[in-house]
Order: C-alpha cells, then structure tokens, then sequence
DNA sequence: AAAGGGCTCAACCGCACATTG
DNA sequence: TCAATGTGCGGTTGAGCCCTT
C-alpha cells in the first residue's frame, strides 16, 4: 500500500500562483509563519493550495531576501566548483549563495552554466555522458578486501588504495589490469605553471584538451584543480567522480603539503550522501607521509591535506571489487598541476607533474 | 505575419529521511 | 519498534516566451 497523498489533490489548485494567492500566503506567513506545520496552513490561510505547494512557493519566490537575475562570475565559479565537488546537492550549493533558493541554482546550471561549460570546451560536447557509463553498476564497497588501508563509514562506493613502486620517470602510464586505478605523480622536480599543460583528458582514442580555454576559464585560470573539477562538472559527471582537489583546504601539520587530494569514489546516493561523514586514511608503506581526510559534516565540506614530505611519489590505486567488465573504458588524466602550500599557511604554489587513469 | 522549434523557469512529483505518537 | 505523518530534496515537466525561418 502506498503513502496516503498530502492533501486532496481534487480540490487543491495547481498551476502558476496568482497575485492574490501569493499576497495572501505572504501577509499569512509575515502574521503567523509557518506554525510548524506546512500542510495545515494553506486552510488557515484561506488558500486552495497544496501545503508543498505553498512551501515551494514561499521557499523559492515569496521569503525576503530572495535574489532573482543574472549570476554573477564569482556565483559561476562557486556553483561550479562545489558541483564538481558534491554533485548536484543544490540545497547544499544554495547555501553557499545568500538570496539564491536551490531551485533557480538548479535551473541555471541545467540551462545555462553547464552549456556554457561546455561551450568553453567544445569537444565535450560530443562525450557529455561519457562518465560513467551507462550500464556501469558499482558494487559495494568491500570491507573485507584484503591488504586495504581505507576505512569508511560511508555508503559510498570506494577504492581502496594500494602503494607500489611505478617507473616515476617514465611518461607512459603504467597499466596493470583493468581493475586497478593507477596514479603516478612526480613531484619531484617543480617547474612553472603553463597554460599549455594543465589538464587534458583522454578517453579511448580521443583526446580533450581543455587548455585552449584556460585563460578564459571562468577566472579561474591559475588553479588547475578547480579547472580540473569544473571540467568533470562540465562533462556531466556526477558519479564515478574522480576528483582532484576541493574547494576548501586545511594547513598542514608540517613541512610540505599536497593542499588537494586526490580521491575515487562512487555517489551511489545522494540523499545519504548528505548525510554521512566520510573519513579516510591513507598510510603508506614507502618513505612518504601521506595523510588524508576526507569529512563531509552536514553542509561544510572540508578536505585536509595530502601530506608529501618527500619527493617522488608514485602510488596506485587498487580496487579490490571488480567493476563490470563487459563494458570497459578508460579515462586518463594528465594532470600537470599540483597546488602546494606551505604549513604555516602561507601559500606557495609549485606545478608539479601528475597522470593517473581511471577504468571502468 | 505565422509557424515551429528551442529555451526558461515555476511548479509538480515521488522518494527518502525525520519526527511523532 | 513501528506506522503514520510532515518535511526537504532532486529530477522532471510543461506553459509561455523568444528566436529563427
């Protein structure tokens, strides 16, 4: 048996708010707010409207302070960047921007900024859905998968991550089975940034080079990892998310550090995904230190730092669920741009050399 | 001027979670 | 503990507007 509806949807109106309507809910809510109760008070108020209805509408166009109009750049950039981040939480997004409601967020990244996006980055027009794939079905996560290091409370799909020696010096990436996530990263030798190779991605034999744009890009040109998310937000991804960086980053307790991390992982439920704390950590066996934690706790969203006290770094990333196989393809990402800051907090940025591939 | 195709955005729907008794 | 109910959220829809032909 399903839930009983809400309210009588015989005698309720639907449809587009008439002025009167909205005057009488407004000079309702302004008398005697809400009281608590949204399905009692569209009778109270004298309205013949559904009490989700009415929310909605006090919510999205009635309440004071309500911004209405264009975005501005600086809104672009932290829709973006948190979309890239969290996935189309917009409640969560909307949050972060005073006077705007989740529903107009909503809108314009699914009209206008995602168009624009990609506009910036012709070629991915023609792969808007490459990730993840359409028939792609993580399994669960497997908490008794041997030799892990990673402990989540959460319901997220993860790779569990496992360090092995790879050629650092070599540039072709190191495949060793389609099961294994690989990521190299040579952070040992800093050389300036470049417009030229920041980021470009490839999938099967097609490769994407959203460098063209980066000057452009939003504004935000010199922070290749918020280009690099913005460019997964871009390609509507939402899932599958292979992530470099975040929109907010601790000091470290020391020396050196890798101010963005790097992390797979699955949305398999946005609405649980609200409201879990994820942590992570990472230990390895090498002569690095490398921390990371990962907590999302309620609305703020804080990723500390990757930790490197030294050089070369190679490290990969092993799942130990096998994904689907019979649908198999393959995303490599060049990335080229690490942002460094020093652990008193004084950022200083090193561009470093980084490539990983992710399949699936 | 008319047709029609695309776009925008307010509103609806269904689901999951929270709360209450 | 469980069912009923309320709330919040994200995905989707469709009326109306705009632009192009």
């Amino acid at each position: 048996m399903g839930r009983a509806p809400c309210c009588d949807k015989a005698s309720v109106k639907k449809g587009p708010w008439s002025p009167e309507e909205d005057a009488k809910l407004k000079e309702f809510i302004e008398k005697f707010g809400t009281g608590g109760n949204w399905i009692a008070l569209p009778q109270k108020a004298g309205l013949k409207r559904c009490g989700k209805s009415c929310r909605l509408r006090w919510l999205n166009y009635l309440r004071p302070n309500i911004r209405h109009g264009e975005f501005s750049d600086e809104e672009d950039r932290i829709i973006c960047s948190l979309y890239a981040n969290i996935g189309s939480r917009w409640s969560v997004i909307a949050a972060q921007l005073p006077g705007r409601t989740d529903n107009d967020i909503k809108n314009y990244w699914n009209t206008k900024l995602k168009k624009k996006l990609l506009t910036m980055v012709p070629s991915l027009q023609q792969k808007q859905t490459f990730f993840p794939s359409p028939t792609f079905q993580p399994p669960p996560y497997d908490h008794h998968a041997p030799d892990h290091f990673l402990t989540t409370s959460s319901s997220f799909y993860t790779y569990t991550p496992n360090f092995i020696n790879v050629d650092s010096t070599s540039n072709s990436l190191p495949v060793h089975d389609i099961n294994h996530i690989n990521v190299a990263a040579d952070i040992s030798s800093p050389h300036p940034p470049s417009a030229n190779n920041l980021i470009s991605l490839m999938r099967s034999d097609t490769t994407i080079d959203v460098n063209d744009n980066c000057n452009n890009y939003l504004g935000f040109p010199d922070d290749p990892h918020t280009m690099c998310n913005t460019y997964y937000a871009a390609s509507g991804m939402k899932e599958g998310m292979l992530m470099f960086g975040s929109t907010a980053c601790s000091s470290s307790e020391g020396g050196s550090s890798l101010s963005h991390v790097s992390h797979v992982n699955y949305n398999k439920d946005h609405h649980q995904y609200h409201h879990q704390k994820n942590q992570y950590q990472i230990k390895q066996e090498v002569d690095h230190q490398m921390t990371l934690h990962d907590q999302v706790l309620g609305d703020q969203i804080q990723t500390q730092s990757l930790m490197v006290n030294q050089k070369p770094k190679e490290f990969m990333f092993t799942n130990h669920v096998s994904p689907l196989h019979n649908d198999l393809e393959e995303v490599k990402l060049n990335l080229n741009g690490y942002l460094f800051h020093d652990g008193d907090g004084s950022k200083t940025t090193h561009y470093q050399k980084g490539m990983c591939s992710y399949f699936y």
